[in-house]
RNA sequence: GCCCCGGUGGUGUAGCCCGGCCAGCAUAGGAGCCUGUCGAGCUCCAGACCCGGGUUCGAAUCCCGGCCGGGGCGCCA
């Protein structure tokens, strides 16, 4: 077997010294390691000048020969360099260790974001996010939804309670969208019955949460000509389990890396209705006023029910009070509305539903919610020009991952996360 | 926005309740030893009590203020 030449390149995970005559690196590169191996007598005499004193985390690149009979635990390849390139040498002093070998705290991981990316458990993360979205729209376009990309700069009153970031745009004030819900509803009007968004959302909520960021991205979903919400729900239930799917076919490495064990959901998810909510939380020691929304605690309680009783990790809740959702949402007998949201592990995921498609109607709804018509008016006049019955959904993509993967902090699950205090780096 | 908790070497921690020997340990760093290491091992070295005020003979430890951070709730994805 004629032994064959590579070339690596990686950072310096460690460096052993055996003796005056032998020395190991390992590299690191991705989720691969590379150990090169060199021996007084059989490597040249200056690639050990070269290596000598190298810290730890510099970047290096050799070319030499795979060692056939693989010697090297814990390293995928093993080389016997012929050249090293020394491309950039590392401080000594690092404000985290990327072999892991002392754990650092969230905040000081996320200070030195880029540090902390290069372990392996961390870059599984994201690889794992980007295999399930890729499932989720590659079932999406497979079934004819159109990608569109509808606007982050909203000049006007954007859509449900959030607070805004504002902006400076030119001499007017604008506003960062809190989700591309709006747009997707006229891009409907505009003629397109299948569409999602897959884009980035900002609220300027001061929330210290586990579950919060800043800034967050959705993949969104807006669909015409739908019999009522539960059209909306069977896509949102195939999707996720087909980019779960997807995740389960593509990164069993990187599950693996994370200790996950995970499985693809059946569906259909079930669905639970308010007000028959009500008595499953009351059976579960939690009193909510019939009419008024629930909190976080009775999703934990919805979520243990949904596992214990339906035997699904994912569960619909439908047909919110109206008075805890916005103005467009789609009523249904009162005072109950055609609004759905989907929690999964104890967490919101997504909300979504049938929309108002009534011109009248929702001008009505928007004078029901104690808002100015006017102030709307940008967005509602369009539907005196006719507007489909529609709806659609909104998911979390970070939120999914967290509860995928048993996070624990929604900041894992976002590559530089910002929070009501991180906006660096 | 309201509430709770916490700040000790580069990193992660012990000590704090019950004030008092050179503030302990791990890892990273420095100097050495070791020809197959692989979380390498061994010897030695260096490195810290967030800031300000107070109590006290004496403060990392108790009290007050500030700054910074984490978390819970609310709101939401």
């Amino acid at each position: 077997m004629a032994e064959e030449i590579v070339r690596v390149g990686g950072w310096v995970a460690e460096v052993h010294d055996v003796g005056r005559r032998l020395r190991f690196i390992l590299l690191r590169r991705g989720e691969e390691r590379y150990q090169l191996t060199l021996k007084r007598g059989v490597v040249a005499e200056d690639l050990f000048r070269l290596t000598e004193d190298l810290p730890q985390e510099s970047v290096i690149e050799a070319e030499g020969r795979i060692v056939s009979e693989k010697v090297a635990r814990g390293a995928d390849l093993e080389i016997v360099p012929e050249r090293i390139v020394v491309h950039s040498l590392a401080d000594r002093k690092l404000p985290l260790d990327p072999n892991w070998k002392v754990k650092a705290l969230l905040p000081t991981r996320l200070d030195n974001r880029p540090l902390d990316l290069r372990r392996p458990e961390v870059q599984a993360i994201f690889r794992i996010t980007a295999s399930l979205v890729r499932g989720m729209t590659d079932w999406l376009d497979e079934r004819g939804f159109v990608r569109l990309f509808t606007p982050a700069i909203i000049g006007g009153y954007s859509e449900s309670g959030a607070e805004t970031f504002r902006v400076r745009y030119f001499d007017q004030t604008a506003y960062l969208r809190q989700d591309p819900q709006l747009h997707r509803q006229l891009a409907i009007i505009g003629g397109f019955d299948k569409l999602y968004d897959l884009g980035t959302n900002w609220r300027a909520e001061p929330s210290h949460t586990t579950r919060h960021i800043t800034e967050f991205r959705s993949i969104a979903v807006e669909m015409a000509f739908i019999r009522d919400e539960r059209d909306v729900m069977r896509v949102e239930e195939e999707m996720i389990r087909a980019g779960i799917e997807r995740v389960v076919e593509e990164r069993q490495r990187e599950l693996e890396i994370l200790g996950v064990d995970l499985t693809v959901p059946r569906t259909p998810f079930p669905e639970l209705r308010f007000p028959e909510v009500y008595d499953i939380l009351k059976s579960r020691g939690k009193d909510i006023p019939y009419g008024e929304d629930y909190d976080t605690e009775s999703e934990r309680i919805i979520c243990s029910y949904a596992r214990e009783e339906l035997g699904s990790e994912f569960v619909f809740v439908n047909r919110f009070p109206f008075s805890a959702k916005p103005f467009y949402v789609m009523k249904a007998d009162p005072p109950w509305a055609r609004s759905v949201d989907l929690l999964y592990r104890g967490l919101e995921l997504s909300s979504g539903g049938q929309r108002e498609h009534r011109h009248e109607v929702l001008v009505s709804q928007l004078v029901e919610k104690g808002m100015n018509p006017k102030s709307m008016e940008w967005f509602t006049k369009f539907f005196r020009y006719g507007a489909p019955p529609h709806g659609g959904f909104a998911l979390g993509i970070e939120r999914l991952i967290t509860q995928m993967l048993g996070l624990g902090n929604i900041r894992e699950a976002a590559l530089f996360p910002r929070d009501p205090s991180r906006v660096l780096p």
